[in-house]
DNA sequence: TGAACATATGAGCAATCGTTCATATGTTGG
DNA sequence: CCAACATATGAACGATTGCTCATATGTTCA
């Protein structure tokens, strides 16, 4: 007779967010997994840039940066301003900061 | 003539870290990136458990489990012990709970 | 030892992802 | 208004990913 875990189950299911906020969490942290993205989050963490700053120092194209910044903003990672026909982008806020930190210290300890 | 920044690339590029442990990072984060193991994650958030439990909770295959099991174990994140016949993953360390935490705050914030 | 159970693994396939290329939108100064 | 610049966007293509299926490995007990 096989493995039995029913109480175990009821359980831990108990404690589980819904689906859907497993979902959103993963999504989200697809946005932190690629490398382009961690160095345009990187590049932002002490100031904001304008999209080309970002291209020239990541050595990208201006069409790859820009696609990956929509990415970052549909997460609400970062957020934009106009000024004339510049737009300067920044951290939306501390989270993305706090979860670099943790993965930063999970490489290095 | 377009627009110049060296100045501030010169300032940028001295506080990156080195592209192999931003590549890292974002390998790292890779593995958040998807339900199945957001979900086994939280599953084990507060005891170990068994691939065939991990299995019927999530109501998938026990070759998806132990595929994914791999992946969070190449990173570090979930560790093992056999018990007989039967192998109980963990939870590796804290900064599980912590990434994951600070996804979930930006979430609901 | 061999049958039953628990887990791991490799190949293959559909789906997703990140880039490029071409082009569109938006802004400013002459 | 138009040329130059800054950014955005859509289609397309190669690469990566997560699952399934079949099967291998490892363990226990009769």
């Amino acid at each position: 007779m096989p493995h039995n875990h029913e109480e175990l189950l009821k359980h831990i299911k108990a404690d589980m967010p819904s689906d859907e906020l497993l979902q959103d969490l993963g999504d989200l942290f697809k946005v932190f997994g690629d490398t382009t993205r961690i160095k345009i989050m990187y590049a932002l963490y002490e100031d904001e840039m304008c999209v080309c700053a970002i291209a020239d120092l990541l050595k990208m194209t201006q069409s790859a940066i820009s696609h990956q910044l929509k990415v970052l903003k549909a997460a609400n990672l970062v957020a934009s301003r106009r000024e004339g026909k510049t737009i300067y982008y920044r951290l939306a806020d501390e989270h993305v900061k706090s979860i670099i930190g943790q993965g930063y210290e999970h490489l290095t300890e």
